[in-house]
DNA sequence: GGTAATTTGTTCGTATGTATC
DNA sequence: TGATACATACGAACAAATTAC
């Protein structure tokens, strides 16, 4: 691809180097897990300084996008997955759609009384019994999202065992009497990443996390579940299709 | 509302008064400029002590949401704003809505050439020239988001003038003979802000922003605009309906 | 297995452009 | 205008890790 260093332009030329690899990697020439030209070649190639390409590839490496080892090279450490949304969103499909593996364990699950917040969400009484389950869910062997999920305790008793079994919220859903569901609204917004999730996800803290909220209604457009769900800002995308 | 503090469980009773704090803004019991109860009456409602109370509104307080003013009271800072995103994401609609007041500013133009990434959304040749234009969005007198927006030059060359003039793409658009336009699709990641946006979102180093990416099409679906948005995400919640 | 070649990492020094006071 | 600080860019040499033969 042609393209050419500005010079005096107002951009510096390390900053122009790392969009102009960040571009060949949106478009594909590198892929992830592939390898770069060495250092030297990208400086010939732009007539700069080694120094210069490594600036460049330093910043493209603090955002995660690459990964350099002495004497091996650099590499493409990841090219954030997509992630659809939309009203048939299931994690699993998402990812076995994109040629990679997923696979999740439960965390943790608990019983708690429903605050307003939740309350509303799942049209429940305040102070009612919740069910709250906690999943890691991970593409590739590497964590991308946690997930809390909270149910009615009263309407879904055998839900805990139920996804124990089938490590799947659909299928527990179904042994509980929910044919299926759909997403009805998700909000999305972004935090620093919680100790909690540091240790999950294996994101350095201050990093951002993508925080998606979501319902999940019955055919009945019921409320069944609430989930909100940290994402790893730097391992995936979310796609809104419209 | 009913909402007890559980002692010894593992959550700090700070936390839990902060976590109760957040679901009352959220589900509206406190809107933003607010004044929240006295720290002490929180205190006595809790039966914790006030310092317990003066921990969870200092937690608060960092993320933006409270702010407490010596002799006045504590006050809610900023409820995020709704952002729906769909076919038809209009802004200035989008805050109108909400009884909001939108503004805006044109901060920078400029022509550039096309990257690959850009020039693989905008479908046109890589190295054609751009031009970009940046905006600031202002909601209440609050700064929400920074957008910078691609055209292909050779289609739209009147649009930079038309856009300072009339102030919104919608009406500069159509000066340039585009009836309408859509959005396609839309891509959501989140990262650190970086230095030029810190300035113009009035937004602390190292606090996460939402960058939202859209390609904006004709009827004919031709691909119009392309848009990198970035977002305080503390003020700013996106929601997609399916 | 040993050695040379390759590639990234580090540390000097020098010069220039830019922003601020 | 000068002084100063800081970021940018180049050059040379060497260290450390990995790979190839």
């Amino acid at each position: 691809m042609q393209v050419k260093i500005d010079r005096g332009a107002g951009i510096a030329v390390w900053r122009q180097i790392a969009e102009w690899l960040k571009a060949e990697i949106a478009q594909g020439t590198f892929v992830t897990g592939a390898k770069l030209p060495t250092e030297s070649d990208i400086a010939a190639r732009f007539q700069v300084n080694r120094h210069t390409v490594r600036r460049a590839i330093a910043a493209l490496t603090g955002e995660g996008l690459l990964r350099a080892d002495q004497g091996r090279g650099t590499f493409v450490a990841s090219t954030p997955m997509n992630y659809p949304i939309g009203a048939r969103t299931r994690f699993s499909e998402i990812v076995s759609g994109q040629d990679k593996t997923p696979s999740g364990r439960m965390i943790g699950t608990g019983v708690e009384d429903a605050d307003a917040l939740i309350a509303g969400q799942l049209q429940m009484q305040v102070g009612a019994p919740l069910l709250r389950i906690e999943t890691l869910r991970v593409v590739d062997g590497t964590p991308v999202l946690v997930g809390t999920s909270w149910f009615e305790q009263a309407r879904f008793p055998g839900l805990v065992a139920a996804y124990a079994e089938t490590g799947s919220f659909t299928e527990a859903l179904r042994l509980c009497g929910v044919e299926d569901y759909s997403r009805r609204e998700t909000r999305v917004s972004a935090e620093l990443v919680d100790s909690q999730d540091i240790a999950l996800l294996e994101i350095a803290a201050g990093q951002p996390v993508l925080i998606v909220e979501s319902v999940n209604v019955d055919p009945q457009d019921r409320p069944v579940q609430y989930t909100r769900t940290r994402m790893a800002a730097d391992r995936i995308q979310l796609v809104v299709e419209s």
